[in-house]
DNA sequence: CGTGCCAGGTGCCGT
DNA sequence: ACGGCACTTGGCACG
């Protein structure tokens, strides 16, 4: 069976369609009242209440409270899971090795558990990435000036790796610092840490951030350092037509 | 009912039990054949295959594979989910204004459909944060080095916010950024931009580095900068009478 | 593996 | 809202 859920299972209907997802390598889905603790890289207590726990077959664990997009506590993939009843109670521990950590749940009353044996070949298409603003820019170069020349991408240098290397039609060393949203205080140490490393074995070194804006701090910072601003959105790139996105969603 | 599920709903089932999860202000969960296609600030699309579908409450909306612990496509809190039968399909799809950001789902075919009325009064309690790092250091400032006085906490200047300002014996400004992990190239950089801005107004300025260990690359770029480092680790803090506070005092 | 860095990052808290 | 930043960040690619 690829899918079976149990309303208000008992503990031996807990333990055994659990342990039938596990063998089926299914993703299991439990909606549960119930407490949970966490110790590992940080340390934390989850009193009691109702959530939706999913426990992948890769080991991911994750528990999910109403609200938010985030998972309140977790288990990264490669975790092991085990299932465990002791002196009539019942808990989920997931243990990871390196770092070590622990999730236990206990589960106080199990509402549904249902599993899944899913079956997924395909992988996400994604555009408008800022690998993709690199490429843009080593298509079409003079988006960032006439006369640029880009000569590495992902170029390492001595503290950090230079997202674009290249120099301009004066012979200057140019650096890009390329962000796909706009870009912030952090954006402008990062290109400041890859020119000032460069200016160590070269002459003239210029810093050119490039992203579709830019926060109030970061132009500030940007100014003082004398370092430069070109405006470039990253681009959507259509699988089939050249027209833009309104394609599918209008 | 607090909890439902349904098997091989019909088009006409999803509808009833997705309305009343709805009105319920319940989670939805769906184990179903789909595709997925998203546009906003990226853009992506995710052939047919079996992935579990978590609707909340608050708009948010996570579309799961059977690996990883992130969500395949998602969507934030504060978005809108419909869904729509037309012409034999049906599909889910949930937007978000500022940005503008459209997930659509399209159901081929739905193994199991459910939701969960969930109740939840509780948060969680966490430790072992950078917060708590500054909490340490203003108990105890001797464990930067003796005569160390902090100061102000998340201190805003120049160009950022600095985590921890104090003085040292001598009356130099000291500047503490902190880490709850290994300290990397990106943290340098946030101290050295901190330290530069400081110096603009003030005569003797020191910077340390307060972390449980640094990445090799961080311990060049730090003292190539002449700036410093004090190895701590974040205090996990007891919530009850079990002392496990040896980290404090050994 | 560790190092470095992007991410549709998300979430929190400030002005 | 915009800004600055932490996060059990997660995930990837590369030496």
């Amino acid at each position: 069976m690829k899918v079976e859920a149990k309303l208000n299972p008992t503990y031996e209907e807990i333990v055994d369609i659990f342990n039938r997802a596990l063998s089926k390598e299914a993703i299991v889905n439990i909606f549960a009242h119930c407490r949970v603790f966490y110790d590992g890289r940080a340390k934390s207590e989850l009193g009691p209440g109702d959530r939706v726990i999913l426990i992948k077959p890769d080991g991911s664990f994750l528990i999910h409270q109403k609200e938010k997009r985030e998972p309140v506590n977790w288990q990264p993939p490669g975790s092991s899971v085990g299932l465990e009843v002791k002196e009539d109670k019942i808990f989920l521990r997931s243990i990871r090795r390196k770092p070590r950590e622990i999730l236990e749940v206990e589960l106080l009353n199990v509402y549904l558990i249902s599993y899944f044996q899913a079956e997924d070949y395909e992988e996400l298409a994604l555009t408008g990435s800022e690998a993709e603003m690199a490429d843009l820019i080593f298509e079409n170069p003079s988006l960032i000036e006439d006369g640029f020349k880009p000569l590495f991408k992902e170029k390492p240098i001595k503290h950090g790796i230079v997202d674009v290397l290249g120099v301009d039609k004066e012979g200057n060393i140019v650096i890009l610092e390329l962000k796909r949203r706009r870009a912030d205080l952090h954006a402008v140490s990062q290109l400041k840490r890859y020119v000032e490393a460069m200016r160590e074995e070269h002459e003239k070194v210029r810093g050119i951030l490039v992203a579709p804006s830019l926060t109030s701090g970061a132009k500030k910072l940007l100014e003082k350092e004398g370092l430069e601003f070109r405006k470039l959105t990253p681009p959507k790139r259509g699988k089939s037509k050249r027209g833009r996105q309104k394609t599918l969603f209008d």
